[in-house]
DNA sequence: GCTTATAATCGTAATATTGCAATGTATAAA
DNA sequence: TTTATACATTGCAATATTACGATTATAAGC
């Protein structure tokens, strides 16, 4: 069916899932090292960095804006996106906790 | 199209955003939180705990297997699912490694 | 042998995602 | 005021994902 089931699951499992799924995939992930490498913001030089269509980019931007990990801001005819240092944090606690949950387990099998 | 272009990006890239992807359903989330909570195996006793069909289960471990971070063997006429502690601690140092590429950069916008 | 339990797989329907061309919009430059 | 530039949005096609019922395969127990 192609609709995931968010009503059955706990508010924390729906937000880690939806912070992995955003950074689930390799264009995003590619954006997301350019905003970082540039040390700060970054236009749609993106669009020449990473080969794929403006539109397309422009879609990914817009999920990872979702999650608030990046922030745009318009400067001139052009627009700015850096890391949300806030957001960016809590998505790494979030991850890094529930990483964490995996301490001492001994292998079963 | 629906279709990833994962030829334009990095192994590196790939990677991690196969990882993230696979975490990015709050089912799976689930599926590994009981996993570790029962500190060990559990079988289709996720079907109960989530509600989902088996069939919908049996895909979503298969999901969780791609990425090797849960390993099923055999016992008896049941499975026995549990964590792969090395692919568990490859995942989360991916994960880590890329959250610290962000390290104080000064805020652009 | 047969039956039951457990889980994988198949087939299908519904929805989501990815990607792009085309179009729209706002700003800067001329 | 026109024109160019930089993005966002829309609409569409192709593919992927999610979910489930039905079927199949294997092993245990009789």
């Amino acid at each position: 069916m192609g609709l995931t089931k968010t009503e059955i699951f706990t508010e924390a499992q729906n937000e880690l899932a939806h912070i992995a799924k955003v950074l689930g995939h390799p264009a995003r992930i590619a954006i997301l090292e350019q905003i970082l490498q540039r040390e700060g913001c970054i236009c749609n030089d993106l669009v020449f960095e990473t080969g794929l269509a403006q539109a397309t980019i422009s879609q990914h931007l817009k999920e990872l804006k979702s999650i608030g990990i990046i922030r745009g801001t318009i400067s001139g005819k052009r627009m700015c996106y850096c890391i949300d240092q806030e957001k960016w944090e809590t998505a790494q606690e979030l991850l890094s906790n529930f990483f964490k949950k995996n301490q001492n387990t001994a292998n079963c099998c």
